[in-house]
DNA sequence: GATGAATGAGCGTTCATTCAT
DNA sequence: GATGAATGAACGCTCATTCAT
C-alpha cells in the first residue's frame, strides 16, 4: 500500500507547509517536491495528479481527525456535551497547526469546483458525527422536537466555520479554543433572552 | 462617469452569467467580452484589469443590496423582525439570480487572497448591518443581554452562507426562501427545547 | 499645404518632448496627441500614420538644419575651416535641444529596419555637404589626393555620431560644443605624430 | 554549468538566425525555439527572459571575440599594427557570419534602453582593448604625444560601426575586409594631405 | 476640420505531467 | 523505485488606427 510508505505522508506533509506558506496558486508541484525532499516525477509514483494530493491531504488529516472525534464523543453522556466536545476539538486541532488551518480555511477554497466537491465527500464523516449528535438530542428530549437537523447542522458548521476562518483571517491573534464553549452556548440558546 | 455608461452593466453582467456558466478559471476576458458584445479591448475603457471586473461586480451587486436593504429595515421594529428582513431579503437576491448565486457562493472564493480581502472590504458593510441589529435587539432587551456581539454575527452569517452554499451545491433544487422563517428562528432559539 | 497648418508642427514638437521623456516604446500616439493638445484622431489629419510622424519630424529637424549650414558653408574658404564649421554646427544643434539630442542618438534608433531606411534617406543631404567638403578638400590639394571620399566620409559620420552618443549617455553632463575643435583636428591629422 | 550544454549554444545560434531573418521586433520566443529544435518552455531552462537571450548571445559573441583578439594582439609590436589587426579581425568575425552581423549592426539597437546599458557594459571590454593601442602608441612616440585618448577611441569606434553598418545596408554587396587597410590607414593619417 | 470611443490582433511566460535513463 | 530535463498549451493586456458624430 502506497499510503504507508513514508514518502506518501513526507509529500503530503510538504504540500501542507508549502500552500500556507506561499498561497494556493503558488504551490507549484515542483516546489512541494523540493520541500518534500524528492524528484518531481517521485509525486506521481504515490499520487495520481496535483489535486489528488489535496484530496489524500484532506482524507489524512480529516479522517484522523473524525476517527479520533468518535472515540472521544464515546465517553460524552448528554448532545450539549458532545457538541462542545466537538467544537473543541474542532478548533485545538486547528490552533495547534496553524499551516494546516490557513490550508483548510482559506488556500484549499481556492481550488476549482471539482475539487471541492470530492472534498465535499470527505466531509459527509463529518456531517453524519454532527447529525448524530442532533438526532440523539432531539430524541432525548434535550433539543427541541421539531428541531430542523439539515438546518441546525448547517447553522453548526457554518458558524464554527465562520468563526475559524475569521480568527485565521484576524492572523490568529487571540486564542480560538477559548471560543469554543460561548460558540457552543449560543448555538444551544440562540440569541434570544430566556 | 464610467459606472453610469450603459456598458458597464453590460459588461459586469456578462461576468456573472460567465462565470456561473464556465467558472472561475474559464472565464477568459475574450469570453466575457464576447458575451457583453464589444471588443476584447473595450473592457479596459471600464476596468483596470480582471481582477477589477470581479471586485465592481461584486460591489455593484452587493452594494445596491446592502442599501435597498437598509431602507427597509426601517419599516421594522424588533430585531426579530429585521433579522427575518435581512435572511429574507439575502435569500431573495439570491434565489432570484441563479447565476449570481454561483458566482458569489462557489466561484468567486476561488479567486486569491487579493481579491478575496478586498470582497471583505464590500463586506464589511453587511456586517455592521448585522451588528446593529444585535446591539438594538441585546439593547432593548429582545436579545441576552451579555450576547457577544462578534460571535453572534459569525453564527448568523456562516449560517446564512452554509444553507446558500449547501443549496446551490444541491442545483438550486429546492426552494431557499422557504427557508429564511425556520433559520431566522434558530439563529433567535438555537437547539434547545424551552 | 498641411505642412505649413500650425497644428503639424505642434504635433511633431509634442513627439520630440514625449519620446524624450518617455522612450521609443512608451511613446504611444495618445501620449503625443494628449501632450500636442489634440485629440489621437486628429493626428490622422496630419500624418499618415506614427511611423510618419517619425520621419516628418526627421524630416523637418535635419531639413533645415541642412539648409542653415549650406548658407553658412559659403562664407568659409578652405575645406578644414567647413569641416570644423559643420562638426560645431552640429554639435551645437544637438546642445540645444536635450530632448532632439536623445530622441536621434538613443530612442529613433530603436525604430524598426523600414523606418531607418527612410531616415537614412533624409541623411543622403547631409552625406552630400560632407562628401562636397571632402572632394573640395582633396582638389585643392588640402587633404590627401587619394583620399577614399566615401571611407572619410564614414570616418567623419562615424565619429560625431559616436561623440555625440557617447556625450547623450553620459547624460550629456560636459559641453559637447568644447569638442568641436579637437574632433575636427583628429579627423584631419589622425592619431599619428608628425 | 548551463552555459556548457550544448541546447544553450542551439539557442543563441537560433537566435541570431531568427532575428537576422525576421528582424527583432518579429523574432517571438517561439519562433527561436522552432529553430533551435527545443518546445518553448526549453528556452526557460536556459534563459531568465527574452531579453536574457539577446543580452547572453552578445556576451558569448562578444566576449570570445575580445578574448580571442587579446591573445593575436600580443604578437604585434607597434601600434599601428596592432589597429590594423584590430581592424582586420573586427571586419573578419562579421564578414564571416552575415547573419551575426545583421543582429549586431541593426537589429540589436532596437532594443530598448535597458537592454542596450547592458550591452554596452560588455562593450566595455572592447574599449579597453582599443584604449590600450592608444596609450602604448601614444606613450611610445608612435602616436601624437597629446591624443586625446577618449576622443580618439571614439573615432576609431565610430568609424568601424559606421563602416559596417553601411556595408551591412548596402547588403554586404563588397568585400568588407578589404577595408580594413584603407581605414587603419585613414585613421591613423587623417584627411590631410602629408 | 475635429473628436475620442471602439476595435482586435498579437505574444512572453508558467507549470503540470511525461519518460528515457 | 527514483530522477529531472523536456514539453507545449493557454491567456491577459496594449495600442495604432478607424469612423460615426
Amino acid at each position: 500500500m502506497k499510503k504507508d510508505k513514508p514518502k506518501y505522508r513526507q509529500i503530503i506533509d510538504a504540500a501542507v507547509i508549502v500552500i500556507a506558506e506561499n498561497g494556493y496558486h503558488q504551490a507549484q508541484v515542483s516546489k512541494i517536491a523540493k520541500q518534500a525532499g524528492v524528484a518531481d516525477g517521485t509525486i506521481y509514483l504515490y499520487f495520481k495528479n496535483k489535486e489528488d494530493i489535496l484530496i489524500s491531504l484532506f482524507q489524512e488529516k480529516m479522517g484522523a481527525f473524525i476517527e479520533k472525534m468518535e472515540e472521544k464523543l464515546e465517553g460524552k453522556k448528554s448532545a450539549a456535551e458532545k457538541l462542545l466536545l466537538m467544537i473543541d476539538m474542532h478548533f485545538q486541532m486547528l490552533s495547534k497547526d496553524r499551516h494546516l488551518a490557513i490550508v483548510t480555511q482559506l488556500e484549499l477554497r481556492q481550488s476549482n469546483k471539482d475539487l471541492r466537491l470530492k472534498i465535499n465527500e470527505v466531509l459527509k464523516g463529518y456531517l453524519h458525527v454532527v447529525d448524530n449528535i442532533l438526532i440523539e438530542g432531539r430524541d432525548s428530549g434535550e433539543f427541541s422536537e421539531d428541531l430542523d437537523i439539515r438546518l441546525a447542522r448547517q447553522m453548526i458548521f457554518g458558524t464554527m466555520d465562520e468563526t475559524v476562518t475569521t480568527w485565521v483571517m484576524n492572523e490568529q491573534k487571540y486564542d480560538l479554543t477559548a471560543l469554543a464553549e460561548p460558540v457552543q452556548k449560543l448555538l444551544i440558546n440562540g440569541c434570544e433572552k430566556r
